[in-house]
DNA sequence: TCTCTTATCAGTAATCATTATTAATATATA
DNA sequence: TATATATTAATAATGATTACTGATAAGAGA
């Protein structure tokens, strides 16, 4: 602890977080980054990963299936979770924060947001043709 | 595996989750049980978990902690995690299905429905008179 | 009621994702 | 360049959940 020093690996994970909408797995980012760096190690993915997400250059997305996933696209964005395929995807619609009120009003704490996943079948999955992941 | 016959610990497990809102994890069943099954494995409690959720009995709720937590309330109803002090509750507010409209419009998939988790402080926590749990 | 089949059990070992430890290496600053 | 320390690779440890195993018990038929 102390300060943050730059690091290659660290910044592989967050250029390849960066460049995808796949919404990988921490064990899926390890096997990108092995491309580049083929001795990194699960846990310095893991670390590094935990690190983006606390300086708030990475969101940490959980549809809980026990795998943590990662985002680098940290705008508010919402998530699309296919039940056939398991793929999650992002899901570009109009926004919809009012609901935050709509929760706040009669409740006696306070609501500052929510995490929200649709689910359902992707394109693919509903036209027939979907190859699981 | 057949038939799917009675037994009382899992009775027990069901009569639980129907008479609490406070959403336990499986070891707080597994603890809560033991009062009446002293014997009872903590094996079987997830095993009459996993069963009663996929009877559609019970629901099984992830907040991304690690931990899953089961209702048995399977009403459609949302819930609230307080960032404090850890309580996931139940939220009554105004339905808010239309945000499945809004995801759909606009999406070349099917949404069929959604998973939504408000955060923020709950009353106690508001106060300042919270004891983290 | 008595058997018989087999689902469920308690106990425990195994698995899987994630985190912690450690000695070596890399980064940054003087 | 020398020094201090953050970061790494490798690996051990952890914690939640699942799988396995022999014993027990539900429940259907004799």
């Amino acid at each position: 602890m102390g300060v943050t020093r730059y690091s290659r690996q660290r910044e592989a994970i967050r250029d390849y977080l960066l460049s995808t909408t796949s919404h990988p797995t921490a064990e899926s980012v390890y096997k990108e980054i092995r491309k580049d760096f083929p001795k990194i190690s699960l846990g310095t993915v893991y670390r590094n990963l935990n690190l983006l997400v606390s300086q708030g250059k990475a969101l940490r997305l959980s549809i809980g299936d026990g795998n943590d996933r990662f985002d680098g696209n940290i705008h508010p964005h919402n998530h699309f979770f296919c039940k056939n395929c398991g793929r999650l995807m992002d899901l570009e619609m109009d926004p919809i924060d009012h609901i935050n009120l709509i929760a706040n009003a009669g409740f006696d704490g306070e609501v500052q947001g929510h995490s929200i996943y649709f689910y359902g079948f992707c394109k693919d999955c509903k036209k027939g043709d979907c190859k699981k992941i």
